[in-house]
DNA sequence: CTCCGATCTGTAACCGGTTACACACATAGT
DNA sequence: ACTATGTGTGTAACCGGTTACAGATCGGAG
C-alpha cells in the first residue's frame, strides 16, 4: 500500500505539504499542488483511514442496533439507514441484539473502542439512564426510550385508535387485540389505543399477549377462537402476527372478512402478498430510518443535540381484509 | 478515554509490560502482571482498537456485501453471517450494492482503507477476474463467480428440476416459469434445470423474466393468463414472484392449487404466511450464511484459500399450492 | 532601505498501541 | 570464577496520518 510518504517522496515534499493539499487546508504553492496531485495519481494513492481515525477519534462509522433483522419490520429501515449514511460517507456497522442488554452492552464497548462517531438504537431496555451514560451521540429508533435522547418513532397510540375504530366501523362488534411483547413500547402504546377507543364505544375485547412470531400468534389465535367463538374483529400488533391470525382463521373454517375482519400494524411489504391482502395501518418505514441517520449524523457533525420526539403519522390502508 | 500510558503509569511499569501482559506475550513477572490487572480494574481501561488496527493492518471487520436488505431472501443469510461474527470477535459492515458494480467498487475502497479483513460477497458483477484483483480475502455467497475464489450456493439448477418434477407429478402438463432477472447467476441455472425436464418429459412449456418485484411478477403473470389461458402449472424463481403469481392468479379467478399449481423457490418464511401455504424448493439459507462466514474468517485467520465450492442441497418442501 | 504581514514549506511531536533491542539480573553448568 | 541461558523490564522506533511551530521568501508600505 502507497503512503503518504512515498507520495511526498516522488512529489518532491514533505508530507505536511501533501497532506495540506489533501486536506485543503493551510497553504500550498500552485506548483506543489500540482505535483502532489500528479503523485497521487501517478502511484494511485488512497489515505489510510485508520491512521486518520487514531488523530481524529473518529471513524465515519456508525452503528446499527436492532433486535433482529430477520423480523421483517427492520431490513427496510436497515436500509434507510443505511442509504442516508452511504450518502454522507458513512459506514454502516450492524447490530443484532435479540433485545437483549447484554449483547448490547457488548457491542457498544467494540465499537467505543473502534471509534465508532454514533449508534442508531432500537433499544432493548427500559431505562433511558443506561443509555444516557453511553455518552455517544445516540438516536433512539422506533422506540422512545427518554426525554434527553433524540427519537424517531411512530404514533403508535393513534395508529392503533385508528384501527380499532375502523374495525368498529365496520360492525364489529367483539374485537381481539393480539398484542406484541410486555415492555416493549410500540406494543404497549398500540394496547393502550386500542383499550381507550373500546372504552369509549363501550365494546366488548379481549386482549392476548404475543411476540412478534407468526408461529405463535397462529397458536394464540386458535386458543383464542376456542375460547371465544363470536370474535368478529382481529387487531393485531403488527403485521407478521396478523398473517398468523389469518392461518387460524383460515383453519378454523371463517372467512375473511366474512366472519372476521383483520387488521395488522406496520405496513410491511407482506401485507400485499397475502390473499386477501392486509388492511393495517402504514408506518412510514423508510422515511423513519432516513430520519434517525439525519439527525444522528447532524448530531455527530454539527454537535446539535436537538433532543426532541420526531414522531411520524401513521395512515390506515384500507385493503381486504376488513 | 484512559491510554495504556495512564495504566502504566498508574501501575507503576512500562508500556511495554503492560502489553506484555494484556497480550499475554514476551515476559513479565507475577508481581507486575498484578499491578498490571490492578490498574487495568481501577482505571476501566479499554484498548483502543484503532491503534491496533493502525499496527497489525487488521481491523476485526468484515464486510457484507448484497444487493438489498430489503430483499427477504437476505435477511436470514445476514443474520447468520452476523452470528458467527459477532462469535468470532469480528464487527459487520453491511453494505447494499443494488446490483450496482460502482456501489460495490465504492464500498470497497472505503473499507479497503479501514483495514477490513474480508468481505463476503453476494456478486453483482459477472466477471470473477474483476473480484480477484480485490487482494483481500472473499468469500462468494448464493453466486458462484470464479474457480479461484471461496463459495458458498445452493443446488440451484437441481432444485429448479425437483421443482418441475414434481410439477409434472402433480399432473401438470404446461407449466409456466417465472425466470429471475438475466445475468443472475441463479435465475439462470434455475432456468436451466427447469428446460432440461421440461425436454426430458417433452411437457409444454413458456418462460418469462421478471425481476425478483412482487408488482411485476403479478403483472407477468397476468400477461401470461391471458396470452396462454391453458397454463396449469407455475414454477416461480423466487418465493416472492411466486406469491405475485398468486395474487394474478385469484384475480383471474383461479384457484390455487385446483385450476393451476405453483411452486416457489427459496423457502422464506413468507411461505407459511401465505394462503394456501407455498410449496417450495427449501435453501439452507442460514446455514449457508454460517458457512460463508466460517470460511472467510477461516481464510483470514488461517490463510487457507480452500479455493472449493460449497453446494448445498436443496428440499423440496410441499405444502397446499401444489 | 527597513519592517511587516502574507505565503510557503519542512521538522518533529502526536494520536495509542506493539515490539525489536539493549540491558540488568539471577541461576545453573563447567 | 566464568560463561550460558532464561527472566524481566524499559527505551525508542514504528504503523500512517495531522498539525503546531519555526524558518524562509517575497511584495508592499513607510
Amino acid at each position: 500500500m502507497t503512503t503518504i510518504k512515498d507520495v511526498a517522496k516522488y512529489a518532491e515534499v514533505s508530507v505536511a505539504t501533501v497532506s495540506r493539499v489533501l486536506n485543503d487546508r493551510g497553504y500550498a504553492s500552485a506548483e506543489a499542488r500540482r505535483r502532489v496531485l500528479d503523485a497521487i495519481e501517478k502511484l494511485n494513492y488512497q489515505p489510510n483511514s485508520v491512521a486518520r481515525s487514531l488523530y481524529h477519534k473518529t471513524s465515519g462509522m456508525i452503528g446499527l442496533f436492532m433486535p433482529d433483522i430477520t423480523n421483517p419490520f427492520f431490513p427496510e429501515l436497515a436500509r434507510a439507514v443505511e442509504d442516508v449514511a452511504l450518502e454522507s460517507g458513512y459506514t454502516v456497522v450492524f447490530c443484532n441484539t435479540d433485545e437483549e442488554e447484554a449483547k448490547e452492552k457488548r457491542y457498544f464497548d467494540a465499537l467505543k473502542q473502534k471509534y465508532v462517531d454514533g449508534i442508531i438504537l432500537t433499544a432493548s431496555s427500559q431505562s433511558a439512564s443506561d443509555y444516557a451514560q453511553w455518552d455517544m451521540p445516540i438516536v433512539a429508533l422506533d422506540r422512545v426510550i427518554g426525554k434527553h435522547i433524540p427519537t424517531v418513532a411512530s404514533d403508535n397510540k393513534n395508529g392503533a385508535r385508528q384501527a380499532t375504530i375502523h374495525l368498529a366501523e365496520r360492525g364489529c362488534s367483539f374485537i381481539a387485540h393480539l398484542k406484541g411483547p410486555a415492555g416493549v413500547r410500540p406494543a404497549d402504546d398500540r394496547a393502550a389505543g386500542f383499550e381507550e377507543v373500546i372504552e369509549e364505544k363501550g365494546l366488548r375485547s379481549v386482549v392476548v399477549q404475543t411476540n412478534f412470531s407468526i408461529k405463535q400468534a397462529e397458536k394464540e389465535t386458535m386458543k383464542l377462537l376456542a375460547d371465544h367463538p363470536d370474535i368478529d374483529g382481529i387487531f393485531a400488533a403488527s403485521d407478521v402476527t396478523a398473517a398468523g391470525a389469518m392461518q387460524a382463521l383460515a383453519q378454523s373454517g371463517r372467512s375473511v372478512p366474512g366472519d372476521v375482519k383483520v387488521i395488522g400494524f406496520d405496513g410491511i411489504p407482506l401485507c400485499n402478498m397475502l390473499v386477501p391482502s392486509l388492511t393495517t395501518v402504514q408506518q412510514s418505514i423508510y422515511q423513519m430510518g432516513e430520519k434517525a441517520a439525519q439527525l444522528l449524523i447532524q448530531q455527530i457533525e454539527h454537535g446539535e443535540s436537538e433532543s426532541c420526539e420526531h414522531i411520524f403519522p401513521v395512515s390506515l390502508i384500507i385493503r381486504e381484509t376488513t
